[in-house]
DNA sequence: CTGTGATTGTTAGGAATCTAACTGTAAGCA
DNA sequence: TGCTTACAGTTAGATTCCTAACAATCACAG
């Protein structure tokens, strides 16, 4: 049997990825969404004053712009946010959060929080300061 | 402007894993298939004399039964590998890798080592091994 | 001012994963 | 023995993400 020190790194960012993602889906799936739409609202929100466009979402999560385009069209539809083109550049459209979705960001940030301790709960908090380090510079060096 | 400090372990957590699963894609597109089925692959040459079933795959790859029955089929039509009932129980089957996937594994092996050496790039020893232990620790605490 | 290239967002179609419902087989118990 | 439950795998349909091709608008060099 293969020790788990020599799990790679590799593997240990894709299962601890995948178990986060559960978990956070887990822990807001009663408001009716999932993670990735959570913090999204959540970024929105903060960020309204910011005329935000998609292209700084895609930016943000990582993610392409088709696929924004398609989260957007979904939340939009339930009412939790409104698009808007602004009157200088017609190409872009500002993105705003409905009150629907506002009641909920407390709860959503709520259960982040709960996440984000289940995380480094087994951790000391010189561990926990080191890794946070870490990840930082791994995030950057990997532009 | 939000300091990167801090940023949430979860949010590090994600974005690594997408730009990882990027990088690892990338490196053996040229053969053909994704990161996922490279590992897949692999641990089913190194574990073909353990008569492994596709619910190991499940449960080493944190993957559900239905996703592993819908990988392997994509395998099996390709040549990848090979499905074969045992003896002993009609339930199940096992699986092994056929001739065209073993040319491979070396070059994926080769790949994700490079993957692995770029992750920890700007890591000095001493970090990169309180990572690993961090990482483990935190896996293993979310079962 | 005008044409060319960059930017922003959308659509269509595909890939990988999920859940829920199902089939068939094995195992365990009354 | 025969029922009932557990287990392994499959299917159907939904979701989320992707790439590629496209449309509309903007910015800017000549």
């Amino acid at each position: 049997m293969e020790s788990r020190k020599d799990t790679p790194y590799l593997d240990l960012f894709q299962i601890i990825g995948l178990k986060l993602k559960k978990r956070a889906d887990e822990s807001i799936k009663e408001q009716g969404l999932n993670a990735q739409q959570g913090k999204v609202i959540d970024y929105i929100y903060q960020n309204q004053n910011n005329h935000i466009i998609q292209k700084d979402l895609a930016d943000r999560f990582h993610l392409r712009g088709a696929s924004i385009t398609s989260m957007l069209q979904g939340l939009e539809q339930k009412g939790f946010i409104e698009r808007k083109i602004p009157a200088n550049n017609e190409r872009q459209k500002n993105i705003y959060v409905l009150p629907k979705a506002i009641e909920l960001i407390a709860d959503f940030q709520d259960s982040f929080q709960r996440v984000e301790e289940e995380i480094v709960q087994v951790l000391t908090e010189e561990e926990k300061q080191i890794l946070k380090e870490i990840l930082i510079k791994i995030n950057e060096r990997l532009s």
